[in-house]
RNA sequence: CGGGCAGUAGCGCAGCUCGGUUAGCGCACUAGACUGGGGGUCUAGGGGUCGCAGGUUCAAAUCCUGUCUGCCCGACCA
């Protein structure tokens, strides 16, 4: 492709609304435009890439052995219904309705549609296990999008799901697939962490996540410093080796404590630490109070108490409902001397707590010295706790570290959740009907170009791994007006093209400096400088994007060297 | 949805406090000349309903009200 007749829309300066050093450089390389909140376009560098990206996914994914098919973007109502998550996606999902006032949603995952596509080709055990997999677009209504392409609301994804007759089955896709990721990523020049995840919304039983590390990553990752243990906060544990027991248990007494609310406050005021206190908190849930407490020194993880509470939504409820309708003192609560019934639930620190504070449910008046099934009584305990920096680990009790992470797939064991719902059913051997069990598995295709520019990128530009750069070389004479340098650039353009090479040839009248910024901007790794100077020497520069120097190459050998350094390049990403 | 900030040329911004010729600057763009190894120089140009609507006023980019959009923080994020 020559230059001149390209769209690269590159700009020098930085537009205002982009933070993030991707979102900067998929502008400013012109990759992309955004068109209004969390939908882009792509130009066309930025289309090759995606192509690029969407190719490498395909040809794993049809090496692992599974199925491509495509399923309608709008999914009907119905569907959703049939499996719940009508309810469970809420204003998650776009929706709309057709001229017959049929409702629509557009699809933010499609297990429904796939589900139900399968359904009617099912009939035989013998036709188990498959995997069926799809790539376009995904739409997800996001409260708010941003950082770019990393959290939009219309976005590529590669989504897969497999149907088994046992876990055993559904165990070996779901290996095939984890070690598909891991081959598609490392061709992608990423690197991944795969970390277990919470199932959430998605119902079923495992589920990994593939992270790539990086600051600006939405997950927060918890990782022991010793062993392997890396799980998403969401749904990490961790070893609590707090002990209380053996210390006798004292009588209760009510502590005016005027105006003192906060941990903190109360901490100071009492002279006790953090760790004696039951932190109180009421959450709703539905029509639903409840009152969880945990030690003072923690924090409840909602995720894990959505889980706990069998996956409703939990909220926090403003203060006056909770006075209003609970008739509870906000900044004084405590599981004592409730007034009205309300069903309490209890992280397992609280187990160990002797002679512990809280609030009385009466305003400026704390507790000290409560225990617990003396003074009141827990329901139900569960681990609740945000696992944070310098816990220790639950294998290996060393301490734990976080780091940040941008997810780009995710890999789940669904059971039977969406297969029983659409009745979806097989015989087996023996003739039986049997419903077969799902796995299903997403990569965020979009998600893929920003995290790589994250993590390859210099104060110039882009650097992109040559599996996936829009074109693979760029040759860039000095001087498009020099003779010599023109009938060169315009022989290794054809002799490269004919090696089926993909490359650019900057055939614009600029300067040799802009030539060389828009370059380094859009990041392709191979750069052909034609100049005066090694033109004295048959010879023309040979430089890669990510680093400093040049080789001076005879003209006759260029196009050898090339395709030996391709090649080489592309077999060690896939290794 | 709550809190904060912003909307003036394709991009980045000034002007607004304290209303008053023709709304500016840099980059980009067009034409020409010089130039030619890391975003060149000069000359001459084009491009704006000052987000939108209403109001105050002799007069509004500027003051007031409403509204839309975007960004940041939070809530949310299978």
């Amino acid at each position: 492709m020559r230059l001149s007749k390209y769209l690269i829309p590159t700009l020098k300066e930085v537009p205002s609304d982009a933070q993030i050093i991707s979102h900067q450089l998929m502008l400013r390389a012109g990759l992309i435009r955004k068109s209004s909140s969390g939908l882009y376009s792509y130009l066309p560098l930025g289309v090759r890439i995606l192509n690029k990206v969407i190719q490498i996914v395909r040809e794993e994914m049809d090496r692992s052995g599974a199925l491509e098919v495509i399923t309608p973007i709008l999914v009907p109502r119905d569907f959703l219904e049939i499996s719940g998550r009508y309810e469970i996606f809420g204003e998650n999902m776009l929706r709309t309705i057709d001229r017959h006032q049929n409702e629509y949603a557009l699809g933010p995952t499609h297990e429904e549609g796939v589900t139900n596509l399968f359904k009617h080709e099912l009939q035989s055990y013998k036709d188990l296990p498959i995997n069926l997999y799809q790539i376009h677009y995904k739409f997800r209504d996001e409260i708010r999008p941003r950082y770019g392409v990393i959290r939009t609301r219309e976005f590529v994804m590669k989504d897969a799901y497999s149907f088994h007759i046992d876990e055993q089955s559904l165990d070996e896709t779901y290996n095939m697939m984890s070690s598909t990721y891991r081959k598609i990523f490392n061709r992608c020049g990423l690197d991944t962490v795969p970390v277990k995840a919470d199932s959430g919304a998605m119902g079923g039983s495992g589920s990994e996540e593939f992270m790539v590390r990086s600051e600006v990553g939405e997950e927060t990752i918890i990782e022991c410093s010793q062993c392997g243990y890396v799980a998403n906060v969401e749904k990490a544990v961790c070893y609590d080796n707090f002990r209380n027991k053996d210390i006798p248990e004292q009588d209760r007494e009510l502590i005016d404590t005027p105006n003192v609310k906060t941990i903190e406050e109360v901490s100071k005021f009492l002279n006790k630490s953090h760790m004696d206190f039951i932190k109180t908190l009421v959450y709703q849930y539905g029509e639903n109070f409840v009152m969880v407490l945990i030690r003072g020194d923690l924090d409840v993880n909602e995720v894990k108490l959505n889980n706990a509470l069998g996956g409703v939504e939990v909220v926090l409820p403003e203060q006056e409902e909770i006075i209003q309708k609970l008739s509870l003192p906000i900044g004084f609560l405590g599981p004592v001397d409730l007034i009205k019934e309300i069903e309490i639930i209890a992280d397992n620190s609280i187990k160990d707590i002797v002679n512990g504070v809280s609030g009385a449910n009466i305003k400026d008046k704390h507790y000290i010295n409560i225990n617990i099934n003396k003074d009141f009584i827990v329901s139900r305990f569960a681990d609740l706790r945000i696992v944070k920096e310098g816990d220790q680990c639950i294998e290996c009790k060393s301490p734990i570290r976080s780091f940040k992470g941008v997810e780009v797939g995710h890999i789940f064991k669904l059971g039977d959740k969406y297969t029983k719902a659409f009745n979806v059913n097989y015989l087996d051997e023996q003739g039986n009907s049997q419903i077969p069990i799902m796995g299903t598995y997403g990569i965020g295709v979009t998600r893929i170009l920003a995290a790589v520019i994250e993590h390859s990128h210099d104060k110039d530009g882009i650097i992109w791994p040559l599996s996936i750069a829009p074109y693979q070389v760029i040759i860039i004479p000095i001087n498009w007006k020099d003779d010599q340098q023109r009938t060169v650039a315009k022989e290794l353009y054809k002799n490269l093209n004919d090696r089926n090479i993909e490359v650019l040839l900057d055939d614009r009248d600029l300067r040799p400096g802009v030539k060389f910024k828009d370059a380094d901007l859009i990041g392709i790794p191979i750069r052909i400088n034609i100049g005066d100077k090694s033109l004295a020497q048959q010879s023309v520069e040979l430089k890669l994007r990510k680093e400093s120097g040049f080789n001076l190459v005879p003209v006759k050998d260029v196009v050898d060297r090339i395709l030996g350094a391709i090649s080489e390049h592309l077999i060690k990403l896939q290794s």
